[in-house]
DNA sequence: CTGACATATGAACAATGTTCATAGAGCTTC
DNA sequence: GAAGCTCTATGAACATTGTTCATATGTCAG
């Protein structure tokens, strides 16, 4: 076996890495289906039984590609809430802003799409708890909405602006599922783009009227 | 024997219904992932080939409890239609009749979450197209959107507005879906009502402003 | 009643996730 | 470097699934 010496642990997280490539290129290839024991072992040059003893069922392997997912999904929310623009007023801005995040959504969801599926699609076995840590990731992206709604509903009290927030990201969450949902006939990017930009502008809109 | 064009006799017929009235059952009680041949034949009283006599695979015989989930959704959407009232406007009138179709929406989901998730869950696998007398039971409820948003965007084309009306649908689709999703932990009924109350009002309104 | 066709049956197969007895790698001690 | 000890990796074996097919059973015309 050709190969430097290295620690056990390293060794150990070496694997880990490699699992999770594989099964996140396999997804990415041919959806979370193909995510099976033997392929996976094949792709990552270990044997059947090394997988289990690095995670303890593939449905654990796949939540940890849902966290890197979702790492690389703020990431690129992050970077295009960095766009920012001169705008005529605070609530113009804020618009503009929330806008400008659903379309980074949708962006990553076409360009990852098996992935960003994956995100949703996937179920643990009736009975068994997603874990604390998975739910965090993903209550962060909330987070994110709620403080570019901020200037939009500056009456509103934390805990409903909150709600709001998960509200606005399910609202477009749908729009950008559906659009990208072949059962259903794909829409053309642009299309979708479109619609995004429409009902989100008028749902900024709408708010914006019941402020006081 | 390829395929199963076979006679249509009354107890393939009995068969089929009582496969279909299994498979519903199990995926109300323990979901999607519970519909396997072996219970399924026990619950139906069948043995298990016979599954396949009318069905050429359990893929099929979901897609049969979709349809018949779909027809249900569309006559308990239908009965939120007739519940109309005197109204201001026209337009007060449609904004009303949209809110009231998403909660007709949100109503059924709560009340057959797992069947209603089914609908969306279930994926065939690669390659296998969804028939298209599937498509078209999906379709019609886009058409009932379109149907009640005509007075709101008069001047928009036809075309348009049957996008429009699907994007709606999408949006309300996302609120009830992440509202009810478990692993973010669900929102409370009633706060999921008003959520969706203040959401569709806020893209009516929006709408309306763009109208001229 | 008999033969010919239709239908139903469940044992057997293939694909899959998971386990576990075993082989072997790495480390310590002499 | 040999011997012993611990911990890991291995893949054959098992359990659970969907699906098929040779066979048993039923049906009905003559």
């Amino acid at each position: 076996m050709i190969g430097l010496p290295t620690l056990p642990s390293n060794r150990r997280l070496d694997l880990k890495e490699r699992l999770i490539d594989a099964a996140s290129s396999l997804i990415e290839a041919h959806g979370l289906g193909s995510v099976k024991a033997r392929p996976l072992a094949e792709r990552a040059g270990c044997a059947l039984g090394a997988i289990y003893t690095v995670f303890s069922d593939l449905d654990a392997l796949i939540m940890a590609v849902s966290a890197r997912t979702l790492t690389r999904l703020e990431a690129h929310l992050d970077k295009s809430e960095r766009e920012d623009e001169a705008s005529a007023s605070p609530t113009e801005a804020a618009r503009q802003k929330l806008v400008w995040l659903a379309l980074a959504y949708l962006d990553f969801a076409f360009a990852h799409r098996a992935s960003w599926r994956a995100l949703f699609e996937h179920r643990l076995p009736e009975g068994r708890p997603v874990p604390d840590w998975l739910v965090a990731d993903q209550a962060r992206l909330f987070e994110k909405v709620e403080k570019v709604l901020q200037p939009l509903v500056p009456q509103l009290p934390g805990p409903e602006r909150a709600i709001l927030a998960r509200s606005l990201f399910s609202a477009v969450h749908g729009l950008v599922l559906l659009g990208l949902e072949e059962k259903l006939g794909v829409m053309a990017f642009t299309t979708l783009r479109d619609e995004i930009v429409r009902i989100v502008s008028a749902m900024a809109r709408g708010l914006e009227e019941t402020r006081t």
